[in-house]
DNA sequence: CCTATAATATACCACTTGGTATATTATATA
DNA sequence: TATATAATATACCAAGTGGTATATTATAGG
């Protein structure tokens, strides 16, 4: 009986929730790319309405404010380009086989995240700067994630004899994101992907091999 | 007498245009950070005022509008960046001596910086993207011009036989590039210049001896 | 089919935006 | 010192901002 109560429970909160959810994923999906291109304050109200072909009415009833909105476009930004990431890291086994990976993924991420318009990591680092504390503390929560996921990687690498035991774990992974982050600015600054490859190469044959044993 | 004349008009003018360009210059300086750090959406003309002391007379009667007022903001910050480097670059003789020099003077560039609030290239590049074609312009004709005195530079290293032959002096300019607003990047969002440190002392112990013959 | 309520649309709010026309003040020369 | 004009301040504009209260419509269960 009170399993019953508890599905019909259930039930009743999955249909009374799910249009709304659909319109949320959907405003969500349709404004990310919006925030990621023209920034938070380069993003009106009005242009979403625009965008969505929504009104006022159905965004304030699905999020609380602009600033809501904002963060979790982002999220979604993050999760959609570091969830392609992960799937491809996941795959290998070895750690220089995942930092490879890493390096295959960037080369097509122009074409990944055309629509997107950039990373979101770098745009939103350098829109909320000095502007958004919230969104700000975001990016540099995520940064530091993933610096810390590509040190234990890196650590690990060194620990399975791998990687030279001399390393700097976390120095080194510095030095990965930086790359990364600084050839994709320089990629999407002059529209070349060029400047991604040649960058993914120089990880490939100088520093990874370099980090080798 | 036409002499004469011509020197009264010259001094005319100098002293006709001499407090206008005073209160011109001062308005340039003060407004400078202001758009590097709060992006061109994110400053307000009212925002301007309030930092200069000034009214919209005195600061439209000196620029024709916003827009203009943030370009010469950033060729401001530009050239108060760049005059700095190319100083420290044009005392090195060598052709390392010079790149040398450009990675000592990154390292300080945290402290050298620290009221602009940022690469202004870095900042007005991801601002400026998707939003104000000419100020984008602006950043990538900066970029191209940075990029093609670092080709010169390491193509002229190569040619004299400082560097390997075997170099693309483009492409490692690029990778030049990229590794330093990327650290930039890395360094002013999450506050830390280790990440600056640590990848100039990479560019001098690795890319650069890497390059060297 | 009716009705309660969830979801969306409409119409509006006070405030801020970039920009301007005009009034006022400072300045330099005659 | 008087005056022409350059430099700055004031007061205002229409348009757009984020946000909200209310009206309307869609939907689901009895």
């Amino acid at each position: 009986m009170i399993i019953l109560y508890r599905l019909v429970y259930f039930y009743i909160f999955v249909i009374e929730m799910s249009k709304a959810e659909e319109t949320s994923r959907y405003i969500i999906e349709t404004v990310a790319p919006i925030f990621n291109k023209s920034g938070y304050n380069g993003t009106s109200m009005s242009a979403l309405t625009k965008a969505t072909g929504l009104t006022k009415g159905a965004i304030y009833g699905n999020f609380e404010n602009k600033e809501e909105l904002a963060l979790k476009a982002f999220n979604h930004n993050v999760h959609r380009v570091f969830n392609l990431l992960t799937k491809e890291v996941d795959k290998e086994r070895s750690v220089i086989g995942k930092l490879k990976a890493m390096t295959r993924f960037y080369r097509i991420y122009p074409v990944l995240t055309h629509d997107l318009g950039g990373c979101p990591l770098l745009n939103v680092g350098v829109d909320a700067n000095h502007q958004h504390e919230q969104l700000f503390n975001r990016v540099k929560d995520v940064n530091r994630k993933l610096l810390r996921n590509l040190t234990n990687l890196i650590q690990g690498g060194i620990d399975n004899n791998e990687l030279k035991p001399s390393l700097d774990a976390a120095k080194y992974a510095g030095l990965f994101m930086s790359m990364i982050e600084g050839c994709i600015y320089m990629g999407f600054t002059l529209k070349d992907p060029a400047f991604i490859e040649s960058m993914m190469d120089y990880l490939d044959e100088s520093v990874i091999k370099e980090m080798s044993l």
